[in-house]
DNA sequence: CACCGAATTGACCAAGTGGTCAACGGGAAT
DNA sequence: ATTCCCGTTGACCACTTGGTCAATTCGGTG
């Protein structure tokens, strides 16, 4: 399929497929230029498109190559053991806030994969996306004590709602400090101390008494 | 700015209306078509670029018109009296929902605005979205009492956790439904015990004992 | 050297974009 | 009847897009 472009020697897929992340990671497949790619890379536009039959497929390729690259990064970073729920989460946040700022564009390129795909890749994409983290949550969840969780409140809801709420608090982060990324990384220690106040109201919410330590 | 088409008999102007409203809606600013727009409404190019001097005026007033359509809409919906921030919270869910299913493609455009808009205008569209929804704040929170929350949770904290999560999952259910918006109104009550077992665990989690009923 | 096949180039294409402008048509005023 | 005005038309413009293909270059083989 794409073995014109595997059999290259590595530098001059390397300067490729970077500046295909470049381009897509900061505008997304739709607005993306394939002009824009080959200036970028340095080469012609023919010999793009001898290795990729077409700009979807293209995309395609850029982007399994970021999901591998991510879930290799991801397995990088062992979890500490904990029962405690809230503590997994607090640690794959800042997992993923690490893979974040080590490799800003790739993790761009997806989630701007995620949120606004070609149309007719959507569901792929998805179907991807999810495989892979269904894959990590059996890691994610190993050990965890679910009987903390007082009576009343279903295991599965209680983790939705902190999946749910930890996701749109992510997304405010990431909108308050558009464009201006870095002060993110200052400001680290205000975030985990307001991030800590959040856990704490749905920790009280959903632990039973004796647990919420 | 827009009298050559402020001028026009209230039949053709809602035909382009309409028309732009369909098409903005559907596929966002970028995407949208000049050409589609005036092939729907049924006028030529040059009129188009005479009521209104180019694509993004367009939209602007486009986007203003449904801006103020939609605020007058939800003034139509007066919110009941109740001190509990989480009975507000869903009445105000109620109404957004009773809002889409009357005029969805308004309220998609208007979505579609705030989430992908024409960079340069982004920074606009949030501020008049802000300020509209700071106005709508003092009816919200009218009478509410927030003596009810526990001892260690800040009310405005509290909120925000409300608000995101109540964002987050509405995002969830239109992605869950998208494509079969129909079905979002047939499943009314499932989604709704749903989204009151979730305010149950926020409600513990944030209120005192004795005013969790 | 000649030859071949593969890699590579870039001029070119059709389609679509937002936007312009000379020309047209018809109603009102003279 | 003539003039004028102005709303309206659609052919046209420059530009960008993803994609093609004849032509060239290059490395290796005999």
């Amino acid at each position: 399929m794409y073995e014109n472009f595997e059999n290259l020697n590595e530098d001059k897929k390397k300067k490729i497929l970077d500046a295909c992340i470049l381009e897509f990671a900061d505008k997304g497949y739709d607005k993306a230029s394939t002009n824009a790619i080959i200036k970028e890379a340095g080469i012609s536009k023919g010999i793009l498109f001898h290795y990729f039959k077409n700009k979807k497929a293209l995309f395609c390729y850029v982007l399994d190559y970021c999901m591998l690259a991510m879930t290799e990064e991801f397995m990088k970073y062992p979890l500490t053991e904990t029962k405690d729920i809230f503590q997994r989460f607090s640690e794959l946040g800042v997992i993923k806030l690490k893979i974040a700022q080590e490799y800003p564009y790739i993790v761009k390129l997806f989630m701007e994969a995620l949120a606004s795909p070609p149309e007719e890749m959507r569901s792929d994409i998805e179907k991807k996306y999810l495989k892979a983290s269904k894959e990590y949550m059996p890691t994610f969840f190993k050990d965890i004590d679910y009987s903390k969780f007082r009576g009343g409140v279903e295991p599965s809801k209680a983790i939705e709602v902190i999946t749910l709420f930890i996701g749109a608090l992510g997304e405010k982060y990431l909108k308050d400090y558009k464009g201006k990324e870095h002060e993110l990384f200052q400001d680290y220690d205000k975030i985990m101390a307001e991030y800590m106040g959040y856990m704490e109201i749905l920790k009280y919410g959903m632990y039973s008494l004796d647990s919420t330590n």
